[in-house]
DNA sequence: GCCTCACATTGATCGAGATCAAGGAAGGGC
DNA sequence: GCCCTTCCTTGATCTCGATCAATGTGAGGC
């Protein structure tokens, strides 16, 4: 896809309706574009912290401890403003889970220009904390829970930010079926799990009749609130 | 503490210098008091995100899963702001770890003050990206690192947050010496372990000559260098 | 269509940390 | 200052998930 569909792709899901175009020819100035195959690391932040927008595709923010552990630290599908932070305790580094395109931004001028001159403090702020309830939601399930539930928790989530399939209801109803764009071992590495255990969880859980997997990609949830159950969440009427 | 001084420590630390009466007021108007002492949920959100300013001392954000457990999300001493998420799979409560007083606001009026009136959108931004990034680091603890490393990392940190004793030097350093607020049993809902394999750590590292510590709260990092070989993180020069 | 190789599954064993079980300090209340 | 409760430490055992090992499978290349 050509830069200027990829950024007009950005500023239509971010830039205000009504910005200026001497404002929008600014983010387009400090635009840089990268484009990924599956695995890997399209760009270098050099030091400084940057904003990535996934254009097409889906990514992954992996954090790099000693001795070549990786945890990965969120998964982004398109559409998703990504903050991939300068090396510090650990490096992380922003990495395709299939071919992907991108849009990058140094992190202090974006925010800069969004808020002083577009007046999206309100959408980054949101953003930003959206991004925190679903890392704290993660600390939970890495923290306190055991595989099963990781796993199916992964999938509820996963189920709502990837199902285009809505819920049906009704006796035919197919549950939420759709593509995980992620190995086994991504899974793993977001849950703190090995593809081993990953693998285990997924045949157990087909085989209490809670979902159906096809190939290596393709999932079907059947019982949602089964897996919602086995997901360690705290029962809604508590 | 009455309230006057409380706000104003709130003032001082986050409104502008410039801030108009008029907002300073709207500020003030919207905010809620609460004291709390060790082991209280000193409010509730009733349905809605909320802000939480610590105007004295330190706090707890507990995210409670089923079954009773609970997962420390996040530790707070004077002068943070935290964003206490309404309930949603998992319910999250403030908690206080020691005597602490409190003002705290909804959370969406708040950052409509803070944003549109007070120029505050950088800083709330900032706020809540350095809460992320701590948060993805909490991550990276409880997803791949053993508990002598999770408990190491944990030190550190917190001598970084907590540590008012510089580290200076020279044969008779004192190494960084503070008080631990929370309980073994707070560290380990912090780190994902139980209070036993804390205590085990602890006399671990204390054998190894890395801390000293005295009393249940009391602790000296005698050897950062070492603790920080010990942290799972990235070697300086990789 | 078939080959190939990376990815996934399944099984056997091992080990870090949880759990169960007793003591031992520490600090607040009187 | 002493008591008593709560928190912490240490030890013994168990368990879940890691690790090691072997087999199965599916998607891309030709």
């Amino acid at each position: 896809m050509p830069f200027s569909k990829l950024f007009e792709r950005f500023a239509t899901n971010f830039l205000p309706p009504d910005v200026s175009d001497a404002t929008r020819q600014k983010f387009e100035n400090l635009a840089r574009y990268a484009s990924a195959r599956a695995g890997d690391a399209p760009f270098r932040g050099n030091g400084h912290d940057q904003i990535a927008f996934v254009a097409s595709g889906s990514t992954k923010l992996v954090a790099h401890a000693s001795g070549g552990r990786e945890q990965v630290v969120a998964f982004h599908f398109v559409g998703d403003l990504v903050s991939v932070p300068a090396r510090a305790a650990h490096a992380y580094s922003l990495c395709a889970l299939e071919e992907c395109e991108l849009i990058y931004f140094p992190a202090e001028q974006f925010f800069r220009l969004a808020i002083d001159e577009a007046g999206m403090a309100n959408e980054m702020l949101d953003r930003a904390l959206k991004a925190l309830a679903r890392c704290r939601e993660k600390a939970i399930s890495l923290g306190r829970k055991n595989a099963q539930e990781k796993l199916a928790s992964f999938l509820v989530t996963m189920a709502e930010r990837l199902g285009g399939a809505e819920r049906l209801g009704g006796a035919d109803d197919p549950g939420h079926v759709f593509d995980l764009p992620m190995s086994r071992r991504d899974i793993g590495d977001s849950l703190g799990l090995t593809i081993e255990t990953v693998s285990r969880q997924f045949s157990e859980l087909r085989e209490r009749g809670l979902l159906e997997t096809a190939g290596r990609s393709k999932v079907r949830l059947i019982d949602m609130k089964g897996l919602n159950e086995h997901a360690g969440h705290l029962p809604v009427a508590a």
